[in-house]
DNA sequence: ATCGAAATTTATGTATGCATTAAAAAATGC
DNA sequence: GCATTTTTTAATGCATACATAAATTTCGAT
């Protein structure tokens, strides 16, 4: 299979900073310098600084001349830049699959992913749901195939998934949000495409707009 | 204004790489070591690596292991997957700018690129309808204001640039497309939203059909 | 001539060194 | 005290050094 690479120490930089920043333990407004952090990660600063680059090039951080790094926040019109590309792209890509009348087997890791959401929203397992909720999204995107799709969309799901697991605590229990991604399934299943993209985007116009809501209610400055 | 700061060396080096793969003076397919740009750019291998990684995270160049980079083709898929994107995002762009109602100077810019276009056309000057029309677009996504929304189709744009440019030749005059822009502008001057997006998707379909057609007709093995 | 092993070359990944210059701190004058 | 200048500190941009390992060539044996 792929070669094992071993692997090098600005990838090692790179996912663990990108973990960090993602579970906000480095959280928004976070600022360091290069010796800082390469000091942290026992390492010289060369694969540091190209790890860094990476994360800029996603839009997870800023390269500020010379404070160092710094962790960008995601405020209100972050999320909003975010969900309007979101609601544009995933409807449709969606819609294709559905198009594609994909069996029962090939749908599983959705099926697996919507399940989960409905069982951790039964335990009221809020960090697990929204696990499964990313997955369910992911899983999707693969399966629609599109590389440069799955690179653009995930790119913008790690720089929101930060505020959404701050807003998830102060927002309603997502019941209606994993109803919506069982019919989204549902429609998916039946290869009905055009109700696929409609429920979708639905659902995705919803959950921008209850999270928009939460941002500018608690106004987080430096979310 | 935005403080002068004294160009570095990897700017310079990703300006000038970057610009030299969309024009297709490093044509897809090129490929060479660190050492080899660097002497090329009379600069050390730094600054270059550093310009190579950015390169790399927009889907220009391809960092193989010990090969050295190398260009990465763009070919039939690639142009599939990039207009798959482009359909979803720019008829959404539009038709939320259209339902601003913006007045005749805010689209000015519009109005200038369309212009240019249709001389161009009537000129026969290939080359700048090009530069026009992707100054149509680019103009629009700025006025439209969605940062995250402009990052992402302009990488695609690079991406697509030099295979549309190869193309152009092979092509019937773009007679058609450049009426498609003018009634683009139309609509949005009328501050209609759903028929911008109609004409924009349309555009959109018609051109990937179009540049799909002569890339697999004339199948570019490397492209 | 053909194959394989050993030797050589060289691209990369990473560390380190260093000049430049911004920022912080200290010192000076009012 | 407060403002200003000087000094010090230290972060960055870049060059260079070097170990490792892949690729290539050389060489020898059959």
């Amino acid at each position: 299979m792929g070669q094992r690479v071993r692997p090098t120490r600005v990838e090692d930089a790179y996912a663990r900073l990108k973990d960090e920043i993602r579970t906000n333990r480095l959280p928004p407004g976070f600022q360091a310098t290069e010796p800082e952090i390469a000091i942290r990660l026992g390492m010289s600063r060369t694969p540091v600084r190209e790890a860094l680059i990476r994360l800029e090039a996603e839009g997870l951080v800023e390269l500020a001349p010379r404070r160092g790094v710094r962790v960008l926040p995601v405020q209100a019109d972050d999320m909003r830049e975010i969900y309007e590309i979101l609601t544009a792209l995933e409807p449709d890509a969606a819609a294709s699959l559905a198009a594609r009348n994909l069996s029962q087997e090939d749908l599983a890791p959705l099926e697996m992913a919507t399940s989960a959401m409905e069982y951790a929203l039964a335990n009221g397992n809020l960090d697990e749901w929204v696990e499964a909720d990313d997955r369910f999204h992911r899983a999707l995107l693969e399966l629609q195939g599109n590389r440069r799709l799955q690179n653009v969309v995930t790119a913008l799901y790690d720089q929101a998934h930060r505020a959404r697991i701050v807003t998830m605590r102060l927002r309603e229990t997502p019941q209606k949000s994993t109803e919506e991604h069982r019919a989204i399934l549902h429609n998916l299943q039946l290869g009905n495409a055009e109700e696929t993209r409609r429920v979708f985007r639905q659902h995705r116009e919803r959950a921008a707009k209850e999270l928009l809501g939460i941002l500018d209610k608690y106004k987080f400055g430096q979310l």
